[in-house]
DNA sequence: ATCCCGAGGG
DNA sequence: CCCTCTGGAT
């Protein structure tokens, strides 16, 4: 796909959702960073069901170490992975509150460092809570690239090279979110929804018609 | 049977 | 590189 292409793509992306949010909810940086650390294989409807009563429990690090890994378990039960989530979880909640203040740190390898926090997990955080043009690669925007045809990789570092390579700068900060909704509700992974998709034009998967 | 805002361990 | 973790939704 060309430059031109490319920038139409992100421009009517943009047009139809200028300010894109994610959907996990939270009320601060560790929040949101125990909130994506709880999003991996399972959906934000999940995660939203069981935060806020583990967040009324345990509202920040300090709180969450208190609250321990059995109280963890005990409100993400229902999220599945439960058992390395909630070690997780704790664990990195320890490091916070020992080393760190209970404060998020605004940097990638403090981050990718803790327990339970990969690349995809510190790209969420560093673009959502300290405002940095990363891109995250989970399951949607792996699968929509790919479909797309502005990525061919097999692994979502390699995907990730190829995207930032490939988006313009004035639509990094944003893609993430404009991607990852519109592969929730659009470019599904069962039934992709071409015929309501906005930006059907320059995608390779429909380029034979 | 497959997928969900993956990461850690072998 | 592969495997495992795990319940809920479709």
């Amino acid at each position: 796909m060309n430059l031109a292409d490319r920038v139409a793509l992100f421009s009517a992306l943009r047009q139809a959702n200028p300010e894109p949010k994610g959907e996990l909810r939270s009320e601060s940086p560790f929040q949101h960073l125990v909130a994506v650390v709880l999003s991996a294989q399972s959906t934000d409807v999940g995660v939203n069901r069981v935060t806020p009563e583990l967040f009324r429990r345990a509202p920040n690090a300090a709180s969450m170490v208190a609250l321990g890994e059995t109280g963890i378990i005990e409100c993400i039960r229902s999220l599945g992975l439960y058992n390395s989530k909630a070690k997780h979880v704790w664990a990195l909640s320890r490091i916070l509150h020992e080393q760190y203040q209970g404060q998020v740190p605004d940097d990638r390898a403090i981050l990718e460092s803790l327990p339970g926090v990969g690349r995809k997990t510190a790209n969420v955080v560093l673009n959502v809570c300290f405002g940095h043009p990363t891109l995250a690669v989970d399951t949607h925007v792996f699968r929509l690239a790919r479909r797309l045809g502005l990525a061919q990789g097999k692994t979502p570092t390699a995907v990730e090279k190829e995207l930032l390579e490939k988006i313009p700068e004035e639509f990094l900060y944003h893609a993430h979110h404009w991607l990852i909704l519109h592969g929730r509700y659009v470019c599904t992974a069962r039934k992709p929804g071409c015929d309501r998709c906005l930006i059907a034009t320059w995608c390779a998967k429909l380029e034979i018609d």
